[in-house]
DNA sequence: TGACATCTACGAAAAAATTCGTATGATGAC
DNA sequence: GTCATCATACGAATTTTTTCGTAGATGTCA
């Protein structure tokens, strides 16, 4: 009986989102990814690594010297349970809450709504 | 030149929602609303209220002996707060992805789908 | 007035999240 | 083999969030 991992903090999104674009990394490559964006103790980025493990948030190959981690949770899943956290806090459930805010908030290309169109079309197609 | 308050936490949140139900209230009216879904002490909510006040999430009203406290920003503003956050940190930006998701993490009703695919006319009518 | 209720302020503990220094052991260059 | 390098582990300091107890002021009312 597996429990889902905990929804990750901002710190932990911005590793997972390394991992993501990488695949299985080393603590190295990861901090290296890491450095570019924000400036990060080494160190920093191998306990949050550690403490990620313990969660569950990622898995550690421990054969070789240098670890590999890698993300548990797709990008998507994980987007899922994002998404889903804030539709219950913020928008009292409401996709349609939710969904509208977010198309005003950027403004989406053409083809992007033509797309949002089309799942539309799908979900009410088959309910 | 004052800031926009910052990303109210969990625990905000939850008073927000309340502050926007019943619009401008007391510690004890917030506090009466809170513990019906969650038990919390009546201090929890004050301190939490004095917080907020300092960080700008909430104003304070001091003239009466019981203070009375208000939401600065309106329910939508912190809603596009919130999902813009989403967007930036977990989704790359790509408005078309969140919406995506969103719409398929829970079924929306006919009416909703609805509403939206009038809202994606009226984007792509005026762009 | 005196007892009791109610309110705010304050401090602080507990929990969670983030950061990093240091110790220690393995690896590789020479 | 020796030394510099690179890795993990560990502990701990810091910051943020959440919770609540207690003290003191003020209001209520019998």
């Amino acid at each position: 009986m597996k429990k889902t991992p905990p929804k990750p903090t901002d710190a932990e999104l911005s590793i997972l989102r390394v991992l993501w674009r990488l695949g299985p990394a080393t603590v190295r490559a990861i901090h290296d990814e890491l450095a570019q964006i924000q400036a990060t103790g080494y160190t920093t980025a191998l306990k949050m690594l550690q403490i990620m493990t313990e969660k569950g948030l990622v898995r550690r190959d421990e054969s070789a010297r240098s670890h590999i981690y890698q993300a548990v949770m797709s990008e998507q899943q994980v987007q899922q349970q994002l998404v889903g956290h804030l539709l219950e806090r913020a928008f009292g459930g409401s996709a349609r809450k939710l969904v509208l805010q977010a198309l005003s908030a950027r403004k989406a290309t053409p083809a992007e709504l033509a797309e949002i169109r089309q799942l539309i079309d799908e979900l009410e197609a088959r309910p």
